[in-house]
DNA sequence: CCGCAAATGCAACCCTGTTGCAAACAGGTT
DNA sequence: AACCTGTTTGCAACAGGGTTGCATTTGCGG
């Protein structure tokens, strides 16, 4: 009978103020061990791999909408279309800025110092994110730019 | 014969080195027609309705990516993760200015309005483009936005 | 200890996007 | 005009991500 269990996702979960469950405890594990946001079906192979063995597909998404809904995880898409989920104590690091993408090499810069402009928005628009992505040219690819 | 038919649409697709095939016509036709970015399966709705019938899903498919490359139509992925397609020339008009992304419903709205800042560089660096999504629930989705 | 709402697990499904292959076609050649 | 060849089309089948329905289990407050 875990009255009040020192695990720290368990108490994350109280704060949040949904019910603490071992798929849930076992996916915020892995997502805070993370540095990176990470696909559905990595989340899946990690968990699989982990003494307590699979968690189910459908219930892995479930406790993930569960985390972005209470606020404990992020959900993003990659470039390739697939959500990936971030735990939020790990987004808090890699707040809202602009990135640069630069045409010929494809790499992708912060901007840590452009200002985010406030969202001018028709009414009954909610903004929830404001994301800024410069294309151009880098300062290692300007040289070679003529080509286009 | 149609040695040179007075359709702009086969000239453009000639000028770009592609066959002129009927389901490329047609494509075309519909996307230049289009004030936003369609997805594949609006493509396909609206060709469906037209009085040729439906083209195949593949086809379709085939021709958007054989446009893309030639470059009579630029592909973005919308904010659920499914490719939009768009006629380069309407993409011209539609340059430097924030775009609303619809997390709910995936739309994509023009925000004429928002100001576009000034890309603040590094050293080096040089914007040919400034792309602002903002990220959010459009005034359609709003209210249905509660029961996530 | 009970009860109930919430969460889990399973099966089946939908949607977007891809691949393989045979038949049809565009467009240059003779 | 007929021919030839590589491209394109259409169909069927597949793959992966994500969702839905429903019966069973479980957290947790009474």
């Amino acid at each position: 009978m875990p009255e009040i269990s020192p695990d720290p996702f368990a108490a994350q979960l109280r704060a949040a103020a949904v019910k603490v469950t071992r798929p849930r405890l076992r996916v915020l594990a892995v997502l805070s061990r993370a540095t990176a946001a990470l696909t559905h079906s990595e989340l899946e192979e990690q968990l699989a791999d982990s003494p307590q063995g699979i968690l189910d597909r459908v219930t892995l998404y479930r406790v993930l909408d569960s985390l972005v809904e209470c606020g404990l995880a992020q959900r993003t898409l990659d470039a390739r279309g697939v959500y990936r989920f971030l735990s939020s104590s790990v987004q808090a690091r890699h707040a809202a800025h602009a990135h640069f993408h630069c045409q010929r090499c494809g790499g992708i810069t912060c901007l840590e110092q452009m200002e985010v402009p406030v969202a001018d928005l028709p009414a009954g628009y909610s903004a929830r994110q404001v994301d800024i992505e410069v294309r151009g040219v880098c300062a290692a690819c300007a040289p070679l730019s003529g080509a286009a």
